[in-house]
DNA sequence: GTAAGTGCAAAAGCTTTGCGGTGAA
DNA sequence: TTCACCGCAAAGCTTTTGCACTTAC
């Protein structure tokens, strides 16, 4: 990957916003320095970026709206592969303990934990390998 | 709110499934029994369980990518009125204690913790009323 | 010269909105 | 009659894609 003008000063975007910006964020931010950068050009190098592991997104569930009706307090797990959501019940995680301040102000209403990794599925294991498209329904983009 | 048989549809439709589903996934299922139904009708009644509070979504992220640059393991403070997020360092959480089994096969990658509420602005305390608007830049949406 | 990157514009998802019609109180 | 809701279609965002042009090896 080279390292190009336009991509450094994308990155560094990223890096001085404290908000965890989103690539209009960025490109409003960018447009200060590059005037002629487009938009396209950063939604192309924040996914270069992600592919290559420089950046991340803050969530996997960006790309569609996901429901659930259980609306007792649970906890998730997910898979970074095919974004299925499998739900633990609140009592599978012992409590979260904060152990800092928060910012202030700042009241808590609830605390979700999620735990991320990789399904059967996805690491090819049990269900047979013929099986590659239709494990899970929804979710994953391009 | 009136009870309508699309509503009464597309509950059970959300209930049923045990995959979080998108709207398009309601919509396909639905179908089967209302072949008729409009999938704007889909987004206006989950728009509706939403706001009555009969739904939930998985994630306050859906709407628009949100990056980060800050690669070492980390929580998050998440305000649900305007979407701003503040990192909270992994040392702030004491260890997630997991106390039962995950599905079968399952690769834990990592583990993240989301503490949800309401920021200082959100709650109009602190900040001045007058300054509603721009507390903070990225993410609600409509 | 080749390969990768940029800018522009079109296209492709996802979601909301507006409007005429329908049905229930 | 009124009001909420439905279906349909158009519009609005966000994101991706294709292409011609440029730039760096």
């Amino acid at each position: 990957m080279a390292f190009t003008f336009q991509r450094q000063v994308i990155y560094e975007a990223v890096l001085d916003s404290r908000q965890h910006p989103t690539p209009e964020n960025i490109y409003e931010q960018v447009r200060g320095r590059i005037p002629s950068i487009s938009l396209g050009t950063v939604y192309k190098n924040v996914k270069t970026f992600l592919d290559t592991g420089l950046l991340k997104e803050v969530s996997l569930h960006h790309g569609s709206l996901r429901l659930e009706a259980n609306m007792t307090p649970h906890h998730h797990v997910v898979c970074s592969g095919c974004k299925a959501i499998f739900d633990l019940e609140e009592s599978d995680v012992a409590p979260v303990e904060l152990k800092s301040r928060l910012p202030k102000g700042f009241a808590i209403a609830r605390c979700s934990v999620e735990i991320i990794g990789l399904c059967a599925s996805c690491r090819g294991i049990g269900a047979s390998n013929k099986k590659i498209s239709t494990h899970h329904s929804s979710g994953a983009r391009k």
